[in-house]
DNA sequence: GAGGTTTTCGCCTATTAGGCGAAAACCTCT
DNA sequence: AGAGGTTTTCGCCTAATAGGCGAAAACCTC
């Protein structure tokens, strides 16, 4: 049971991790997790391990990434860990325990098992579903500007993208909206930013591709069954 | 340990199932599978349940799909599942034991566990994938008319596909190829049709939108790892 | 009010998907 | 051999979506 648990903090995507204490692999970085007790299921499993590391409140999406065999732990032991991924808002800054740490995820310290593999595999399945479905709701606050919105999308999928087009594609798709509020021009000065909302706070994806689309179908998008 | 075996067989998408003999679920259907063993790892161990229904080597795909808590079980006893998917070639007709049989994904039978839904995503997955990625290939022998390659897309999708459609999109992706033989005009009078085959028979995906791609990059082909 | 900054909008182009009908290449039957 | 049927393939057009770029709008500070 572990959890990847995603934040983009000063325009840059991080990870929460813990120091182990304890060997193996004690001193080095960890995913948040620990191991699944007898009577329970996977879903309350996880969410006790990380509520003991991060308010679980504060987390807004959770989804299963994948089941591993630990290959480097001791031998003669399987272990099997079900990884997850979390997402928690910019705005806000959870309390952690004092073993615990944001790290970046392109300057990783030295992990725990394949934990930093793990990450990779996480950040991947991430920058892909912001493409075809609207789980960026998970990743910005409740209203927010096409720029904020910008920052954490390059964040994600790494590479820099324009305002013009986030907004025109998001838009196109419902996948936000506009609210009839703007951003107080208090700040840098510059025109104030119209304030945003996502449609929907329910993971919808996007039919990926037009092709092999049913005749007569427009793209829309359709609810996830969890 | 719990694998769903694809293959469009007459056109309809089928999934393999054996009776089960004892309880829990005596007499259901159930997917192969088993437990695992203290010292296995999650590939091997896949492998060794499935090789008792199925020759190992008509299997030309393989994907972890999801693990769950078995809810249906015995509840004061916890059980772990990790499903996967497998997919068989149309040109193969493996000899299963007197258990086992093959059944059409829409008209299953009595299930055991929660086995119907793990066959329901696992289908969602497939059909996911035939959309962004070059899966195709482990459906379909080496070489290949378009006539052919449209029922299998057809029985995997779930609707309507033109064979014109079909063939642009996958030779503008250079997902297939020409080659320079033709089916031998032997059998219903038409046309005999040119035979095409996959460009690389490892996992290809495209990049699903060409939305927030980086600038000056059209859309390519990139290698998935594993 | 001038100059600077940031956001927003409109117009154009590029890329990819989809429809439809004509032509091509085979069959069988007379 | 030719007529008629069948299936595949190709060309041409339209539709939908993504991306670029510059002008205009709406604020700031000086």
């Amino acid at each position: 049971m572990l959890a990847a648990v995603f934040q983009v903090r000063d325009g840059r995507l991080h990870s929460l991790l813990w120091r182990r204490a304890r060997e193996p692999f004690g001193g080095f970085w960890a995913l948040p997790g620990g191991p699944l007790s007898d009577v329970e299921r996977l879903g309350s499993s996880l969410g006790r391990h990380l509520a003991s590391k991060v308010d679980l409140t504060d987390v807004a999406y959770l989804e299963q990434l994948e089941t591993r065999s630990d290959v480097e732990r001791d031998p003669r032991e399987r272990t099997i860990a079900t990884a997850y991924i979390a997402l928690v808002s910019t705005d806000l800054n959870p309390s952690v325990p004092s073993d615990t740490a944001w790290f970046a995820v392109d300057e990783l310290p030295p992990t725990a098992f394949d934990h930093a593999s793990i990450i990779r595999s996480g950040r991947e399945r991430l920058r892909a579903k912001l493409t075809y479905t609207n789980v960026g709701y998970a990743l910005v606050p409740g209203v927010f500007s096409i720029a904020e919105l910008r920052t954490v999308y390059e964040a994600c999928l790494g590479h820099a993208i324009t305002s013009t087009n986030l907004q025109r594609v998001l838009l196109r798709r419902e996948i936000i909206e506009p609210t009839n509020a703007v951003l107080s021009p208090s700040s840098s000065g510059g025109r104030p930013a119209a304030l945003y909302r996502f449609t929907d706070r329910t993971l919808l994806v996007t039919d990926p591709f037009a092709m092999f689309r049913p005749p007569n179908r427009t793209a829309k998008m359709t609810k996830i069954s969890p």
